[in-house]
DNA sequence: AAACCTAAAACGAATATTCATTCTTGACAA
DNA sequence: TTGTCAAGAATGAATATTCGTTTTAGGTTT
């Protein structure tokens, strides 16, 4: 028996990971092709395919992975006790993902494979569930954490805790988007950013603006 | 001279970039193909590419056409006077955002076609710089508009108004891209939000991006 | 010797685009 | 009004290319 050892397949099958990652993230999923790829991770065909069954089983290994490593940041910022202010648990949100990066690639590049992910769960239903899923899992534990809020007394308006929990990861979700068209993203805007919405005053409930009404299904 | 009327070859350029808009919509600009398209939009290769050079100025064409939407609907809720409160202004943005839609397809479809364009400026220069010159106006649009919060003394926290704006537009943006991926956007969820953020107290202890002082929260 | 990898060639399927052809329109003469 | 006819509009099968993948034979490492 001539076998390598398992720690050589896995930096092989992490070195194909990488470099596939750099070539999405620079050109899209659909718009890269496979040798692309094999140009970039310097390996032939037949081994990268030793590696993965074909182009789709490696765009599905490299979305699960970078949203995985996106739902870790939500969670271990959320981890934090006592709960932070949003400003504090969304800027460590923010600075995890920002730290998080495909080897070799500029700062850009992961919130780029980010938001091509959020593309492709139109035409993977399987990742659109891993999707789906993980976010469900996201709001509820962000809606605890805002509940928390509430029962200390931080937050004082009679909304849904689940209202505002889903308005944080809309915030960081955008950020994500900017990072990845402008790539001008410092947590440092964020936090001033909510600490400024939050420090506004609420205007009564019933604002007679007139103009928008709240009629929507 | 025998030509049809202009009105025809409107109806019919409208015709190719809806159908053509629903199938990117559907699966895509890269994984859809021009047969895809054609059988949607019902006619044949030779009439699409009578009035398109070819996929690439299509994709174009619609891509330009959907940010344009976009950005007409965070121009028109900033242009209201008085400048309403951030709940109100991001809440008629995202209900003229709802508004839009492509012909012929669902309330989901329009937000995917915008996370798609996100994603094909990675590829396409000249529409990241549509882009990046659009949000650049909406950010100075949406600057001015806190600073008005500001002297009228509704906003107390002594942070950048860029900040601010760039983080609405964040949240308006993560609310897109919520619409996108699990198609379950009410506009109350994103105004109870940001009342909530609003109700919030300021945490009164230095922060780690310096002296920033606030006041009375 | 067995597993790993390369380099190159070849594969069929799918792709965007073209082009020879047919159909349709509408201005104009009768 | 009616008939004519060329230009415009539309067709769709054919084209050349590119794609992902497999196969081949040979070489290298363990």
């Amino acid at each position: 028996m001539a076998r390598v050892s398992q720690e050589h397949l896995d930096a092989r099958r992490r070195q194909i990971l990488d470099g596939a990652a750099r070539c999405f993230a620079r050109t899209g999923f659909h718009a890269t092709s496979m040798q692309d790829v094999l140009a970039e991770v310097g390996l032939s065909a037949g081994a990268v395919y030793r590696y993965f069954r074909g182009k789709e089983e490696l765009i599905a290994a490299i979305a699960t992975e970078a949203f995985t490593a996106i739902r870790a940041a939500f969670e271990e910022a959320s981890r934090a006790t006592p709960p932070p202010t949003p400003d504090v648990l969304l800027g460590a949100v923010l600075r995890l993902f920002l730290e998080e990066r495909i080897k070799g690639a500029d700062r850009q590049a992961f919130a780029r494979l980010i938001i091509q992910v959020w593309t492709e769960t139109l035409r993977n239903e399987q990742l659109a569930e891993t999707l789906a899923h993980g976010y469900n899992g996201m709001r509820e534990a962000w809606t605890a954490l805002v509940n928390a809020y509430r029962e200390s007394g931080l937050l004082h308006a009679d909304v849904p805790a689940d209202h505002v929990a889903r308005t944080l990861i809309a915030t960081a979700q955008g950020f994500i988007a900017q990072q990845a068209l402008f790539g001008d993203v410092a947590v440092e805007v964020l936090e001033d950013g909510l600490r400024g919405l939050m420090s506004m005053s609420v205007p009564s409930t019933a604002s007679p603006t007139g103009d928008v009404s709240p009629r929507e299904a």
